[in-house]
DNA sequence: ACAACTGTATCATACATATAATACAGTTAG
DNA sequence: CTAACTGTATTATATGTATGATACAGTTGT
C-alpha cells in the first residue's frame, strides 16, 4: 500500500492538485509502481483530514490521465508503463526547473548565484 | 513608471498573487525602487487584460504589507527601505529554493542531479 | 475652474474549490 | 451468505477568485 506519511499540505495550491503531484512524484521516484494499490477514497480522506469528494476529484483526474484504474467495488490501482513514466519525469522536472529559473532571472540572479542558493539550502 | 512588459500569466495561481510576486521580484532585482510610481489600477487593468478589482486586490495587499502608499486621487508609489528589501529577498529566495528542493527530493533526485537540471535548463 | 485622471466602494454574477450528508451498486473477506 | 468494505453519484452550502457595471471622493495638469 502506498504511503502518504510524508504528505504535507501547502497553502495556496488546491488540495486535489497537491495530491495528484504527490502521487506523480512518487511514481517518478519509484516508490509508487504499476499495480500498487492506492488507499481508498475514504481511507485517504481520513488520513489527510480532507473531504472524500476532494480525494475523488484527484483520483478521477489521475484515472482520466490513464495513471490508475478504478472500478466500482474494487480497490483502485496504479497503471504505469515505461513510456508514460518517462513522459511524467520529463514533464515534471522541466516544469519545476523552469519555474525556479524564471523566478531567479526575474530577481536578477545569475546562474551561479541560483546554483549556490540550491546548494546552500539542500540540507 | 514601472514596466509590466515581461509579465506572463501563469495558469493555476491566482492573478492577484502573480501580480504581487511580480512586483516583489522587481523590487528585489532593483528594477522597482522606493518612490517609483505604479501604473494606476485602470491602466494596469487594461494593460494586462484583467479586471480592475483584481488589480485593486493586489495593490491593497501590497499596501497592507507596507510596500506601497495609496491615497484617494493620487497615484500610488513604492515605499521601500533597506531592511524591508533584505527581508523580501530572504523570504522569496528561501521559499523558491525550498519549493524546488522539496520537489526534487520527493522525486528521488540527488543534489548533483538537481544542480545539473538547473544548469541544463538555464538558457 | 475644469476636465481628466487618481483611489475607493458597492452590488451582482459566475466559476472553482472544499466541505457535508446521503444513497446506491459492486467487491471481497470471514 | 453477509458484513464490511470498495467506487460512484447527487444535493446543498460556504468560501475564494474574477469579472462587470457603476458611483463617488480626492488629485493634478492645463
Amino acid at each position: 500500500m502506498i504511503s502518504f506519511d510524508s504528505f504535507l499540505m501547502e497553502a495556496g495550491i488546491p488540495i486535489y492538485l497537491q495530491i495528484i503531484l504527490f502521487i506523480k512524484r512518487g511514481m517518478i521516484s519509484g516508490q509508487i509502481r504499476s499495480g500498487d494499490e492506492l488507499p481508498s477514497r475514504r481511507t485517504l480522506s481520513a488520513l489527510l483530514g480532507v473531504n472524500p469528494n476532494t480525494i475523488q476529484k484527484a483520483y478521477r483526474m489521475l484515472e482520466e490521465e490513464g495513471l490508475l484504474s478504478s472500478h466500482t467495488g474494487a480497490k483502485s490501482f496504479v497503471v504505469l508503463d515505461e513510456a508514460t513514466l518517462a513522459r511524467l519525469r520529463s514533464e515534471l522536472l522541466k516544469n519545476d526547473a523552469q519555474t525556479l529559473i524564471d523566478a531567479m532571472k526575474q530577481m536578477g540572479l545569475s546562474k551561479d548565484e541560483a546554483l549556490a542558493l540550491i546548494e546552500n539550502h539542500w540540507n
